[in-house]
DNA sequence: AGTGAAAGTGGATGTGG
DNA sequence: CCACATCCACTTTCACT
C-alpha cells in the first residue's frame, strides 16, 4: 500500500495555473483561463483534480503582521529534559499564539520555533510563557531583523 | 512623519472577516457577510480600508510541497567572512528556488535561512550551491523532521 | 481533456439612510 | 458605516466532442 503522500505529475497548464493563484488566490478563474489558453470550465475540472490530489491545500488571505504592531520575529530553539511528553509540549505550544512554525530538529535542539512578536518584552514574556512548559530545559533564541525571502517552493 | 507601517486598530467586524479569509481567500464575500451579519457591500468596503491600510498584503494558493516531491526541509545558518556583500549575497539567494525564506539575524549566524528539498542529496547539492557564493565562508544546517505548526499571527 | 452554453451566484458600485 | 438595488462578471455543471 502506498503512502497518502505519493507525488503527482502535473504539466505546463497545471503549473501555469498554480503560478497564478499562488500569487493571487483570488484570481477569477475565466482570468487564468484567458491567459493559459483554454476554456474556464476546463481550468475548473483541472483545479478539481489538483485539490483531489491533495496538491492544493487551500487558499490564505495574508496579513501583514507589522501592521499589527508585530514588528519583531525571532527563532528560539528548545532543549528537552527527560521528562518532556513531546505531543504534549507541542500541544501546549499550540496555545501560544504568537508561536506561528514549529519543528521537530536535528541538532542541538529537540523542538525549534519562529514566534512573532511586538517588542524585546513581548519577546521575554513569551520565553517565560515557553519555560514554564514541564519538559522545557532551556531555549535559545535569535532575533530576525529583517526577512528577505518569503515565499513558496517553486513550480 | 510617519512611518509608512504604523499600526492601525481592527474592530470585531475587521477581525471575523479576516479570519475567515485567513482559513480561505476563497470565501465569497457574500458568505462571509452572511456569518458576520452585515451586507456585502459593508464587507467589501471594509476589505478596502484594510487593503489601504496595507494589512493586507495580498492572497496565495497554499500549495503542499509534500506532493510535489519536496519532502524534506531544513533550516542553514550562513557564517559571512569579511568580503561578504551582504545586499549581493541576498540577490544570488533569490535564485536558489529552494530557499524560501531568508533572515539576518543576530547570534552565530549572519544569515539563516529555511529550504525546502526533495531529499538529503538534494539538500548537499543546494548548500554546495550556497558555499560557492562569494562571502559565504561556512554554513551549518539542523533538518525539521516534523512541521507541526505553520499559522500566521492570531488576529 | 476540452468546449460551449445555461442557470445560479457573487462582485463591485452608486445612492441614499 | 451601513443597506439596498443594479449590472455585469464569475462559478459550476452538463451534454457533447
Amino acid at each position: 500500500m502506498r503512502r497518502k503522500t505519493k507525488t503527482v505529475t502535473i504539466d505546463g497548464i497545471d503549473k501555469k495555473i498554480l503560478r497564478m493563484l499562488m500569487e493571487d488566490a483570488r484570481t477569477p478563474i475565466l482570468e487564468v483561463a484567458r491567459q493559459v489558453g483554454i476554456s474556464g470550465a476546463a481550468i475548473h475540472q483541472r483545479l478539481r483534480k489538483l485539490e483531489k490530489a491533495n496538491l492544493i491545500s487551500g487558499s490564505q488571505l495574508i496579513v501583514n503582521p507589522t501592521i499589527l504592531g508585530f514588528t519583531m520575529c525571532a527563532f528560539v530553539g528548545i532543549y528537552f529534559d527527560k521528562e518532556a511528553d513531546a505531543p504534549l509540549v507541542i500541544k501546549l505550544l499550540k496555545r501560544v499564539p504568537e508561536v506561528v512554525e514549529c519543528h521537530y530538529t536535528t541538532g542541538q535542539w529537540n523542538i525549534f520555533l519562529k514566534v512573532r512578536c511586538k517588542n524585546g518584552d513581548h519577546l521575554v514574556q513569551i520565553l517565560n510563557t515557553l519555560q514554564e512548559i514541564r519538559g522545557v530545559s532551556r531555549t535559545e533564541s535569535f532575533i530576525s531583523l529583517n526577512q528577505d525571502i518569503e515565499r513558496q517552493v517553486k513550480i
